[in-house]
RNA sequence: CGGGGCGUAGCGCAGCCUGGUAGCGCAUCUGGUUUGGGACCAGAGGGUCGCAAGUUCGAAUCUUGCCGCCCCGACCA
């Protein structure tokens, strides 16, 4: 992509509305915009990050065996009737009325959409378990929405439900959910870890938050840090397979957040050297609750004796949109953005710096079109911008790698490339540069 | 929802207390000089002062109501 022919609106000047890092850079690199409390216009640059982070979640999800729809974002009061929901939920759903007046809302999330939809397509123990998502927008009206887009009112978020027929099967459900987590949290650059969660009146234990530990992060949390240091389980790891023994490797060490926390336990558990104490920004929840919305909703199949059996239902959300700001949180500085190569906007940043001359205009097309030619993502910078300008904006919007191209390097034959995560420089003869840079963008992006 | 604050040019702000020609920096446009870390000179354009009502000869400024946004707390991906 030609940056002349972009929309990059970048602000020099910090924005006095944004109280943290990614906020404050998501605004000032023109990702987003807001256009009322809790609720942004994803601009071209941050639009690709989310697609990034989307499709990342959504290869995860496939590899764990979940099987992707679309729900609509209306819903009708109607089906939250019959969960009971619809009076419970209170004023966070965002109530409408069409134009027959009938009651409708903006889904907040999708447990009797999805219910309903089960029911009406399933009859037997035999077609379950049954795995499936989607990733859309939601809507809840937050008291207060905060943070940009970690806390928006409209987010994107992946939700995907399981049904099966016992309690012993959801288990096998709720674990692969559990590892496809810790795989897509560690594809995107984040170090996620499994706490221990509130299941409400439903007990049990199993609903577990997914936490990426932040110093911005809204909850405090405690764990051990042998966590941080637990291997994640592999692309080739068998979904089918026994995953308890993952599932416990990743249990077994103390991990709680504020409102689960238990001092003494923690001390008396944890070695002094390994206790962590920090903030985390919970990026994923997932949850058991066995026939809270199948019975009230009569999802049911036949069990082998043709009884009627009330499935036992779970939920997992991810949320993309928070994902994003997350990401900034774990990968900035003072310069702007350091995007990890698999959720980068684009990959590469051409910079040249003398726009219109001849030698630099050609060197530059070359390259371009080098890079794009072997699947790399540039953005070329082809803009009349001085120097100092153009390397302030692309350290801002943190693309991993920048090729410089300018006269003085160019009557030496040589281009310059900056690692934008460690800063460091390299000069490259003019005609290797761009092997170069693919092979290193191309070797990042392997780890999928 | 309780507490605090803000709304003036695209962005960041001053002016308001003490009513009287709407201002500054950045950005934008034109011309010129520049060009390896957010240039310089000269000129120009751009404003329903959040909305409405009131007080007044006169309101960005005072009063009232409404709307929007931000921050702190309880809830959430």
């Amino acid at each position: 992509m030609r940056l002349s022919r972009y929309y990059l609106p970048l602000l020099k000047e910090t924005p006095a509305d944004a109280q943290i890092a990614s906020h404050r850079l998501m605004l000032r690199a023109g990702m987003i915009r807001q256009e009322g409390a809790g609720i942004y216009a994803w601009l071209p640059l941050g639009f690709r990050v989310l697609k990034k982070i989307e499709q990342i979640v959504r290869e995860e999800q496939n590899r764990a065996g979940a099987v992707e729809m679309l729900m609509p974002t209306i819903q009708s009061a109607e089906l939250w009737r019959e969960s009971g929901r619809y009076d419970a939920y209170g004023k966070e759903m965002l109530r409408i009325r069409d134009r027959a007046d009938r009651e409708m809302l903006f889904g907040p999330t999708n447990e009797e959409m999805i219910t309903e939809i089960f029911r009406a397509g399933i009859r037997s123990y035999k077609d379950l378990p049954k795995l499936l998502y989607h990733i859309q927008w939601k809507f809840r009206d937050e008291i207060r929405p905060r943070f940009g887009v970690m806390r928006g009112r409209e987010f994107l978020m992946k939700d995907t439900y399981s049904f099966d027929i016992d309690e012993a099967s959801a288990r096998q459900s709720y674990n692969k959910m559990f590892v496809a987590y810790l795989r897509t949290f560690a594809r995107l650059g984040l170090k996620s870890i499994p706490m221990r969660a509130d299941t409400g009146p439903i007990g049990g234990d199993l609903s577990h938050e997914f936490i990426v530990l932040a110093e911005t992060g809204e909850s405090a949390v405690f764990c051990d840090r042998r966590l941080v240091d637990l291997e994640t389980p592999a692309k080739d790891i068998d979904f089918d397979g026994d995953l308890q023994p993952v599932i416990d490797q990743f249990t077994s060490h103390y991990a709680a957040t504020d409102e689960m926390h238990d001092a003494a336990g923690f001390e008396e558990n944890v070695d002094e050297q390994n206790r962590v104490s920090a903030r985390g920004i919970e990026v994923g929840h997932i949850f058991f609750f066995g026939d809270k919305y199948s019975t009230p909703m009569k999802a049911v199949v036949a069990g082998p004796d043709g009884g009627e059996i009330p499935v036992q239902m779970g939920s997992y959300g991810v949320g993309v949109s928070r994902l994003m700001g997350a990401i900034i949180e774990a990968y900035h500085d003072d310069d702007g953005c350091k995007w990890p190569v698999p959720v980068a906007p684009y990959h590469v940043g051409l910079v040249n710096l003398r726009a219109g001359d001849e030698a630099c205009d050609a060197a530059c097309e070359k390259i371009y079109a080098a890079l794009e030619a072997k699947g790399v993502e540039v953005l070329y910078d082809d803009t009349g911008a001085r120097p100092g300008e153009k390397f302030a904006r692309m350290d801002l919007i943190g693309l991993p790698y920048q090729i410089v191209i300018g006269p003085r390097g160019l009557e030496k034959g040589e281009a310059e490339v900056k690692s934008r995560v460690d800063g460091v420089r390299e000069t490259a003869p003019v005609g290797e540069v761009s092997a170069r840079v693919a092979n290193a963008v191309l070797e990042a992006l392997q780890y999928a």
